[in-house]
DNA sequence: TTGCTCCTCACGTCACGTGAGGTGGC
DNA sequence: TTGCTCCTCACGTCACGTGAGGTGGC
């Protein structure tokens, strides 16, 4: 028979999760002297303060281990079954997420060794709720005339809405259809949101409503800085995407968040941008 | 600027999260109603606030990703190198802890589906402490006889003991230094612990005094039973041991923990023994 | 006035470690 | 008597979620 110090050598269990396991019902030491509280553990009970120690390390919770343990020492087979195979896909989850993780940090580490300095993007993920917008969508003939090209058709859109009635919201989008790198004939649409119920009070509309579809995974940064130098946060999200063995999923959006880009033909000096881009996993090659 | 709601909804965190921040100093909204306590935010702090997710997205604590934005909000390289290259360390750290508790459920799962019902044994990878022993060490001609064998090599040894006038302590400890199956010449050695300073005080002693090694990982299993069906947990044992990619690094130790096997020249009935097994892991295969 | 949003305070999570303050047995 | 062990009670960890109970603005 042995004091709880002994029995914390003997199973390699601190005195403290001895007590615990006490208290959890897990474990009750085979004697508690009732007058001085000592607890007396057997050498049989050594067995089962293994279980718990093997099953705990697993990582099933002292609960679930205290239901396997619940009827006398008998495990349910049926029960372990379930909980271990429950178990192995929380396992596999937790590995998958672990490397991503690791991904992630290495891909910002690479990005330190090679630019001397950290990225002042951060690139986040998260969801993207759906959208109703009123838009226009147009080829760019050449990259020098898009920002003007945006320009125009973000002013005959506004007309358009004052026009028909249709009061805008924010932020205003720019999408991206062209997904690879070119320079001439860009596919671009300007799109502001509206209410999700608006509808036009008087003539015929020459823009177009839709709603813009959710996002399940979309990699986004924020901006903060002129138009003319949106190529480095465009170029530092898809080499993020990139690097953490992503791709795009769907065409890029570019919401001004700090009001319209252009007031009165005057380009805001420094607008919050934030850039979204819906991606998805790369295939593993084979 | 914005209320704390629209804050949240723009940037995917929580509104208890953002008091959080404010709290701890992370993020403090750009200006605090000193009448009502209402937050408000701006949209430039919205790329501080993707900071603080990305960067605790990469498994940093608040507290740390609170050091890296403390000097305004320029990252120090050389301590975002340095807090980075420890995380890489810990996650990979991490990943093998995972890669082995899967493998160990796996083991089990498939334990149970070849069984039918769950193994009755626990194996519990602990260390070993040194332990000093007195010990007699020789070779069973088969492996009918080692039951006798070794009840008389512990009978030599209390003898011995008692004649040199050392007192002999608990457990006794057999080990098998024959490491593959067979079944003749079996290298046996019985060993019983004595006290670290113990030296004969009379005579000369015919067993050697030793000090057995330390065991950094060793995988060990309680059983309850009588001596003549312990090849089961030793099967249990080494299956574990090649089920979880690991294989034997020493010999194969037997614990009596309910003291000595034999007394008078009786057998104990259902003696508690502890195996221990030193194990490393196995190379893999290239 | 009714919802809606905001506020603070505080408890719960989970498996532990680490005290404080006190007692029992050799 | 002095160490050593044991006891109970309770706080801290960490990044949150989830109330309770109350207030401000349209």
């Amino acid at each position: 028979v042995f004091k709880i110090g002994d029995f914390s050598r003997l199973g390699q269990v601190s005195v403290r999760m001895l007590r615990h396991y006490d208290q959890l019902g897990l474990l009750k030491p085979g004697h508690t002297d009732p007058w001085t509280g000592y607890r007396y553990y057997t050498i049989e009970q050594l067995a089962r303060l293994n279980r718990i120690v093997a099953m705990n390390g697993l990582g099933l919770t002292l609960q679930q281990v205290g239901d396997l343990l619940a009827r006398d020492d008998q495990l349910s087979v049926a029960r372990l079954r379930g909980m271990l195979t429950l178990r192995r896909a929380e396992i596999e989850q937790e590995l998958v997420e672990k490397q991503l993780q690791l991904a992630a940090v290495e891909a910002r580490l690479r990005q330190i060794e090679q630019e001397g300095k950290p990225s002042p993007y951060e690139v986040v993920i998260k969801t993207v709720e759906p959208v109703t917008v009123a838009s226009l969508r147009a080829t760019a003939a050449t990259i020098g005339e898009v920002g003007f090209f945006c320009e125009r058709l973000y002013g005959s859109l506004y007309e358009s809405l004052a026009r028909v009635g249709i009061t805008p919201q924010e932020p205003e989008i720019t999408l991206y259809h062209t997904q690879e790198y070119r320079e001439t004939d860009l596919d671009m649409e300007t799109a502001v949101v509206i209410p999700a119920d608006a509808r036009p009070l008087r003539g015929e509309p020459d823009f177009t409503i839709n709603r813009l579809p959710s996002i399940d995974t979309a990699a986004t940064l924020v901006y903060q800085g002129p138009f003319h130098t949106l190529q480095f946060p465009i170029l530092a999200l898809l080499n993020w995407v990139a690097d953490c063995g992503r791709i795009p999923d769907g065409p890029l959006r570019e919401l001004h968040l700090s009001g319209r880009a252009h007031v009165d033909g005057v380009e805001q000096e420094a607008p919050v941008i934030e850039l979204q881009l819906p991606v998805r996993m790369a295939e593993e090659a084979a």
